[in-house]
DNA sequence: TTGAAATGGTCAAAGAAAGTCAGAGTTTTG
DNA sequence: CAAAACTCTGACTTTCTTTGACCATTTCAA
């Protein structure tokens, strides 16, 4: 299993239902794992980020630390959020399924729901001879007309 | 025998009634059948596409790995049948529309995933500039690889 | 007050896989 | 047999991970 994934359970595990905050030490993480310590920054970038539902925040010196806090917003205005905040005229593949999947963690859509959207938005399904530019474009469209149709479906449940 | 034959033997006897997914390592699996690495890919190509009833999924870099999910469920048939039969190389947004429906109808999927599918195939969806001929190629597709990445998991909810 | 110690942050580069694609062989087919 | 279709390979690309050298901030003791 790769180091990052360790570390990332490692913290997920720490956080509990009732206590969706978690407070480390980078070094004292580091030495646990055995890593260089600008590896744990590597996690927190890649596994911790807004984009996947977190909030950081640390400090320097004496007693420092670092602190994550897993961030919940109300069904409709976390559509809103991904919408306006991080759907623009174009995404990449990678990105809509990082949206997605938080999407899933966040209990928004269903296992199903969500492996439709990511089947819509994969190479697979837009293999066809368009650039990548015109790929992202309707990515990006069809993220946001999904997006759109669940939540008025939701609105009337 | 073709190796390409082999390798597709060899993934499908990993793969049991029970354990209808299997990872493996593209390098490895050259390795074993001392051929170049690409081949894995053109096996996975031509084998285990959606259009196959198989899924895959992979990750690169360190500790990276190639996933093959074979199409399991019940019903999963049928749907599969739809795929090959009522849906070509291109098909209309109002056709698609109309397979949806009847997908809803015979209870094969939720209210939510027909309004997923329908809004991915929408025009609005695809409101970018290429031709229609390139959108109901577009349309085709995503309907085949979504509705393959259903029939690949599991009724859940 | 001020410099040393204690933390955490950044970034570039190396390493580890997997993906792509054109072209050379092979096999099948008309 | 010639053309089309299918296999395979290798060079090159892309993505993800890990580390290390150097930087920034905060605390604390002299």
């Amino acid at each position: 299993m790769r180091l990052s994934d360790s570390i990332e359970s490692f913290i997920k595990e720490m956080m509990t239902q009732e206590e969706p905050e978690v407070e480390l030490k980078r070094n004292e993480l580091a030495e646990y794992f055995n890593c260089a310590p600008s590896q744990i920054n590597y996690v927190l970038a890649t596994r911790f980020s807004p984009d996947h539902g977190y909030v950081t925040e640390s400090r320097r010196g004496g007693g420092g630390y670092i602190r994550i806090v897993r961030v919940v917003r109300p069904g409709a205005q976390q559509i809103l959020y991904l919408l306006n905040e991080r759907i623009g005229s174009s995404i990449t593949e990678t990105e809509a399924v990082r949206l997605i999947i938080q999407l899933r963690e966040q209990g928004l859509v269903t296992e199903n729901e969500a492996a439709i959207m990511a089947a819509a938005v994969s190479a697979q399904a837009l293999a066809v001879p368009v650039t990548e530019g015109i790929k992202d474009a309707i990515r990006a469209r069809e993220m946001r007309t999904m997006l759109t149709a669940l939540s008025a479906r939701k609105r009337d449940e």
